[in-house]
DNA sequence: CTAGATGCAAACAGTTTGCGTCACT
DNA sequence: AGTGACGCAAACTGTTTGCATCTAG
């Protein structure tokens, strides 16, 4: 098969072994159009392995985003959190810590749509989120101390 | 106390009780520059209500939530999702279903930062989405029949 | 042959729920 | 007085981990 032949040397590329499971996993993936859940995945792939476990979605997941061949489609700050902030703006997010710091509408250039939205899609607003690293977070990487938490710089 | 009849206001206008652990709550998220999770509100308003649950906290940043008082920063799809796309792009997101469909890059006007970042924040990339309702979501509305999935309208 | 991958089950973190009691209005 | 809020503990969901076994390279 050309599939596998591309999935082997992709792992090859990445320093991976090239698994049953990690290639239905992989190729489930992209044969999905949308962002399926590892639920969802788990589910598909059980239907050519019975036996994969979860877990090993999971596993999966995480080495293909470690090794660059996946990212996060966006960075989960691992609990709910909110806005008092009624008035629009946006997000400057640090990819390292996750704290999240306000940014004023008018900091962004306007954002517009070119063309159509996908078909029948009703917008109702854009959320920018700006990802980087933060002033504190990159203070920390040139001499690396203890982990870094969210919350060492909030006031 | 000021303060104390501000939130008396707030609490009547959206007809609420004026709990003294729904003020405590509430301000602390006020008083807080950034958006600390519940835990940290949870820790920080059993400073001074040391009897105070933590599904308390919970309940109050829905009940927020609900009313309009506060609103979610981001929507968590709920699950880990990732991206195999890895040409650069955004997301439309259904508020609904968190359904999530790539945009291409160039049907969004470009984004630039106007002033300067965050003190110190070093910029990487900027993550858009595109909030609003899916086709699917619009159409359901219209007619209600069972609760939505966020995969019944997936590939 | 050996590093790394898998599968299982148990552990976790964050969040929600049910329910009896209590407190705003 | 009555509705809604609180506090507690137990339940749940999504995710991670430890470990014994297996397999790709």
């Amino acid at each position: 098969m050309d599939r596998t032949a591309d999935f082997r040397a992709l792992c090859r590329r990445h320093g991976l072994a090239a698994t049953h499971q990690r290639q239905l996993i992989y190729e489930t993936l992209m044969s999905l159009t949308g962002h399926p859940s590892p639920e969802m995945v788990y589910e598909r792939v059980r239907r050519k392995i019975p036996s994969i476990s979860l877990a090993t979605v999971y596993k999966n997941l995480h080495t293909f985003v470690e090794r660059g061949v996946l990212r996060e489609v966006s960075l989960h700050h691992g609990s709910l959190r909110v806005d008092a902030n009624h008035e629009p703006h946006h997000h400057a997010v640090c990819m390292k810590c996750k704290s999240i710091v306000d940014i004023q509408e008018e900091a962004l250039t306007p954002i517009r749509l070119r063309g159509a939205p996908p078909a029948g899609f009703q917008v109702e607003r854009f959320a920018v989120d700006v990802l980087g690293i933060c002033a504190a977070c990159a203070a920390r990487s040139h001499r690396p101390r203890k982990t870094a938490s969210p919350f060492d710089h909030q006031s």
